[in-house]
DNA sequence: ATGAAAGCGCTAACAG
DNA sequence: CTGTTAGCGCTTTCAT
């Protein structure tokens, strides 16, 4: 059995099911698209070929064929920052919601990897492209890709204010990092360390200055001394905050623009014998999963993730429906509902003063 | 400018490329997979016209025409679990490195999105399936993707000494158990307890039995009242420590069979203020980042990931390069090389008893 | 060295 | 209701 193409041996097509079922292969095609227009006798045995020959659509030739691929994919820079499968799986529920498969890109924060990415992916095997912000976006790599007329959306843009030229879902960062400041404000801290997961002019810049914004409306000094810029991992929160702690020893509370240094930060206490919110007070941003399950449990500003990417696969199915064909002047952008603080056991009254 | 064509707008196609350098789309197709046999002049032209009109291949058409999709895809139960990063940054370097892109298809512990993952990716999507071993994978629908001539690969299974009947990759995890236990019966302990992330038929069974053997052997007695099942998180983990401490308040160590709920029995313990290791050691398995970065950080066997994936992706290519058709007798398995232990801070001698 | 033509597996008119 | 036909975008003989 089997003829020798170049296609998989033992993969039935559709002719073959045809043959099979002794109809045509356009019969097959309106029984497995429910078209309706198909006689009861027929549809039976088209379905028991289908059935007897393990039959499985060619998703490649149904996408050429309808000119509209069955995937959607995101792209992110690491697979390994615990953000992202909550992201992922976000998104992955919607996506399917829709009937279509998500298949998630990882670039590794290589700025050639994610241009091949969004070369292969983007109006051929994925129908819609959503990519993860992060430091390294090849920001026009996603405006050639759009101008090629594929659905891009850039997810958790960080400034609502400065919406990128592209697409994109935003949270308003800047307010969470003024909630968080407000808070260890609002429990008594004067001298507020910071913790920044990213470079100086990276993403989390205006969490800091949310952050900064806030104290400076309350009349606390914050000065660029009591600021660590570094990476958004817990080793570089660990060492950032023992630098910071060194440097300033009568730091009461701290400051961490993401939950990963935030848990660094923790640690650092540890190591120092600093009790967890007595000697020092720690609160974050994001409240991935992790920040409830360390301990003590993070005091963190929670954005919301899942809305996030609710809005990122409606705003692309939207720019699917209109064949948006990324000649609009101005792109849209979405924003979420509000971050907002959750108290846990890393933050509390300062002891000393 | 372009054509009201099925297809997204502004996306040019070969023969628009072909048109745009007065050629034909062979020629074009030729210049672009450096088939050689064109000329210096037309080569120029095509080359510019390619960029020119931003032309990018459809690896659709691509896939289809060559009867060889340039994707490999790689199956997880769930993105959530934080060892599948590392295994998926090894799985993708090593798939990348022979041209395929790599895509992730998070099948959320569904089995029917596991079926549907597998149909849709299988053969048609991606040239090869990986699958990450997990309680929950269905043997019976990738037994049917093999039998259809589809490349897949089981990867971690956990027990070399019974292969499923699948081309796999196996890490002898009943030896990883093993290890642990003996670390700790060297140490001194007597009395061990056990939390094993899954339930009593789930995956870490090997892992348990691995570590009861050595007990056995020891000579050192493990009533069943000393090992809690659950599942591979950190709450679980924590959970089953607080309960089999309290059950068996003279444990002085505990083997748990990953490394996320040996997380949560460090905290268990620092809930309880049992010094680690002086009151409590805790040896677990598996070596996740996490694992090095925790407070005290984790005594663990570790498993060599990196070289799973590459064994892994290895055996794929060789089935693709073999045109394997899935009628072998016996299927191919690959054994890893043996867990190592992992001194660090968990583990230390009793101090009471 | 380049062009013409067929075909990958499927869908979508349009005929009958 | 079912068959016929014509592509989707690309690769690949086979001619020229």
């Amino acid at each position: 059995m089997g003829g020798l193409t170049a296609t998989i041996a033992g993969m039935a097509t559709l002719v073959e099911v045809a043959r099979h079922a002794g109809v045509t292969a356009a019969t097959v095609s309106n029984v497995l698209r429910g078209r309706g227009k198909v006689g009861a006798q027929t549809r039976e045995r088209v379905l028991a070929a289908v059935q007897a020959l393990g039959y499985r659509p060619n998703l490649n030739a149904r996408a050429l064929a309808e000119g509209r691929p069955s995937t959607i994919a995101l792209v992110v820079s690491s697979i390994a920052n615990p953000f992202y499968p909550e992201f992922a799986l976000a998104v992955e529920r919607a996506v399917r919601q829709r009937g279509y498969f998500l298949v998630v890109c990882n670039t590794n924060d290589d700025p050639q990897q994610e241009r091949d990415y969004l070369d292969a992916v983007g109006g051929s095997l994925a129908h819609g492209v959503l990519v993860m912000n992060a430091d390294f976006v090849q920001m026009d790599a996603l405006l050639a890709l759009r101008q090629r007329g594929v659905p891009v959306v850039l997810c958790m843009w960080e400034h609502p204010g400065e919406p990128p030229a592209l697409p994109c879902v935003a949270v308003d960062f800047e307010l969470a990092g003024r909630i968080a400041a407000e808070h260890l404000i609002k429990l008594g801290h004067q001298r507020i360390g910071a913790i920044v997961g990213s470079e100086a002019t990276g993403n989390h810049i205006w969490r800091y200055r949310g952050f900064c914004d806030a104290l400076e409306r309350a009349g606390i000094a914050h000065p660029a001394t009591e600021t660590r810029f570094g990476r958004d991992t817990i080793e570089a929160g660990r060492s950032a905050a023992h630098a910071l702690l060194a440097a300033v020893p009568d730091l009461t509370a701290l400051f961490v623009s993401n939950d990963l240094p935030a848990i660094g930060a923790l640690q650092a206490a540890a190591d120092l014998d600093l009790a967890v919110p007595r000697d020092l007070s720690v609160c974050s941003i994001t409240d991935i999963q992790l920040a409830s399950e360390v301990r003590p449990a993070l005091t963190t500003v929670a954005v919301p993730t899942a809305e996030a990417a609710d809005l990122a696969v409606a705003a692309l199915m939207q720019m699917i429906d209109d064949h948006d064909i990324g000649d609009e002047p101005t792109a849209r952008i979405g924003i979420t509902s509000a971050p907002r603080l959750i108290v846990r056991g890393s933050t509390g009254r300062p002891a000393r003063d």
